[in-house]
DNA sequence: CTAAATTACATGTACATACATACATTTGCG
DNA sequence: CGCAAATGTATGTATGTACATGTAATTTAG
């Protein structure tokens, strides 16, 4: 769908203006589209994220700060998203030794049994959905990093 | 930034799967500073997204369902937001008189004006933020557009 | 070594999304 | 016409974001 169809508008300032709608807009299908492939495992986006990073470093455990560092939707509520895995026992909590300020989180065998059927069902949706060629991909990830460049640097 | 620093992972599939947390870390990014800019004017982006829309079609007044067609994160829950709009007395509810179930919503004059001050604000920072030429814009949209076209079309 | 500052985490509130459901009004079909 | 289906809106619940605050543990400064 273009975006003139998406919104029922095309009043942009300039191509800027409509690169930053159109890049919302983008990201908010691709979020919608793989927030109904977890819901499938039974997970929201954000806690795939946590349980893919903890997968990660798996069987090291993390403590909370860690886990928040590598999340891309910064300044997100980690302990809350913890409190719901826990919940469902996919990972684990417990007071770190060294520092006891630090709560240690890992995933059980739930965890890690489930986090590898999410990575399946998202390496297939992935394919199925992204219309672009190696090299076109390269050439929009060179945009988006220039991009956030400060300006005048 | 660039995407690695973020994450703090370079573990992509590929050029695709890293476009696509690209892209979700720049929509990010973007929100993030035009709500800053928002803050000013005590909005959110999605209270401002209602009042640029009904601008766009003053004085006619517009149903709560073509308010929501014109969002661009679809499937938002816009009689709440309308809520909050009206109890800052910047938008006024009146029930259709044609068909009772709609509920028609119009700018009032603070409205209007807080409108105006906040499309000031966002033009002036869509311009110290976004590091693209206008070419570089293009083939951003380019791109984007083809990403979501459906594959095998 | 102790007091102050910092750190790591948890929690509270306002606002938003996603989805299901409820309710009144309108429409369309027999 | 009369009633079932569709429509427009509102509301409830679970989850998430943003931001402020609270609390305990640790580090640092004097």
């Amino acid at each position: 769908m273009r975006l003139e169809d998406v919104i029922k508008s095309n009043r942009f300032s300039d191509e800027r203006h409509k690169a930053s709608v159109n890049l919302i807009y983008t990201a908010y299908w691709l979020k919608h589209n793989f927030s109904s492939t977890m819901k499938e495992c039974g997970l929201t986006m954000e806690q795939h994220n946590v349980l893919r990073i903890l997968n990660g470093s798996h069987p090291r455990a993390l403590c909370v700060k860690e886990i928040g560092s590598r999340i891309i939707e910064k300044s997100s509520n980690v302990p809350r998203i913890i409190d719901r895995l826990v919940a469902k026992k996919l990972v684990e909590r417990v007071q770190s030794k060294e520092d006891k300020r630090e709560t240690l989180i890992s995933l059980t065998e739930k965890g890690i049994e489930l986090t590898k059927k999410a990575r399946m069902l998202v390496d297939e949706k992935t394919k199925g959905l992204i219309n672009l060629t190696i090299e076109e991909s390269k050439e929009l990830n060179i945009l988006l990093e220039k991009m956030r460049e400060p300006i005048g640097k």
